[in-house]
DNA sequence: GTGCTACTGAAACGACTGTTTCAGTAGGAT
DNA sequence: ATCCTACTGAAACAGTCGTTTCAGTAGCAC
């Protein structure tokens, strides 16, 4: 019953779902497969199955660990100033050469909970989007932070800030994007 | 050397075209494959590769389908008032249930153009990027579309409708990211 | 009738998928 | 030496993939 749950800790194990995280992170989620994956690990099918129990094993793994990383940054004591002074340290973490693969893969992973709702990805999208809506929710002043005013600003803020990110991933033009989000949010930070 | 072009209008062609079309919309493109679409619209693999030559090419086939969903929009006379109140008109658009299905497409579309740059994807995310821009850029006065502050209004009128459409996809809470465009873009409104 | 074009069905091809089966090997504990 | 745990290699399994091969059928032109 308990279905070949993998063993969750293990020095190899760590080390083969770190390289396959640089694998993903350059060539994707969606087309990926076992046995060019382990080529590039250094690793065989065999030995990925029976460490992760299965590919969704594997995926929901690779996922965590994106997560992970995401979670430095949300970990970060999100400071005060608003919503708005939030975005803004937001932003040159999101605009930053070194996060560009990650950014991928959360794009990649969000369009597919979209679409597919069943598997690994399962409520990725609606779990991100309150992620973050809480980071920038922490950045508020406590007072004022179940108004109406202050949900739309969040929601507001973080639009700007995927919305951004979505064109800095295609176009790869970080002034324009940055200004664009300075443009927005830097009126908006006097007012909090 | 002409790698089997298909013939590139058909009555069947059309009809299957618009069949696939509606499957894809509620089944996603990434993990589309031959047999159940053909079973879905009443075909078989060999009709719909015979009508479009191969798997890209029906891809392909079903994306500028959508193109030209998306083209009715954009053909539309833009109208006056700057980038913010064009971008107010859209978002109405956008929000639209009828279209939820078509933006779940184009999110699927841009996430793998941006991590697959080879295949029937090509530069779908970059093009879609430059469509919007065009469009915004035709709302606003002429005299003033091409200095900076022009180009970031765009940039970031486009990344407002952008980041509100991904929170709507994943919440379905058109109420609240129709306020935050609403709180970006009308303020936006005054100045042009 | 013959010929031509448009379309279709059934079956097979080789390549690839995740997963399983079986058979190990290396290392430490007893 | 024995046992146990952790890991590994090689091969096969059943299934799906896009595509091809071969053999048609229906309709219209002449």
């Amino acid at each position: 019953m308990m279905s070949a749950a993998s063993p969750p800790e293990s020095a190899r194990r760590d080390e083969l779902l770190e390289r396959a995280y640089e694998y993903v992170l350059a060539h994707g989620l969606a087309g990926i497969s076992l046995r060019p994956l382990a080529a590039a690990v250094g690793s065989s099918p065999r030995v990925l199955l029976f460490l992760f129990g299965s590919k969704d094993g594997l995926v929901r793994a690779l996922l965590a660990r994106a997560r992970a990383q995401e979670t430095e940054l949300l970990a970060r004591p999100p400071g005060e100033g608003g919503a708005a002074a939030a975005g803004l340290r937001v932003w040159t973490w999101l605009a930053a050469d070194e996060h560009r693969g990650l950014l991928r893969l959360w794009v990649e992973s969000y369009a597919r909970s979209l679409i597919d709702p069943v598997g690994p990805w399962d409520e990725f999208a609606r779990e991100t989007v309150d992620d973050w809506l809480a980071l920038l929710a922490a950045a508020q002043p406590a007072s004022i932070r179940e108004t109406e005013a202050a949900v739309a600003e969040r929601t507001l803020v973080l639009a700007v800030l995927r919305g951004a990110m979505l064109d800095l991933l295609a176009t790869g033009d970080r002034e324009r994007t940055t200004r664009a989000v300075r443009d927005c949010l830097v009126p908006l930070r006097r007012r909090s």
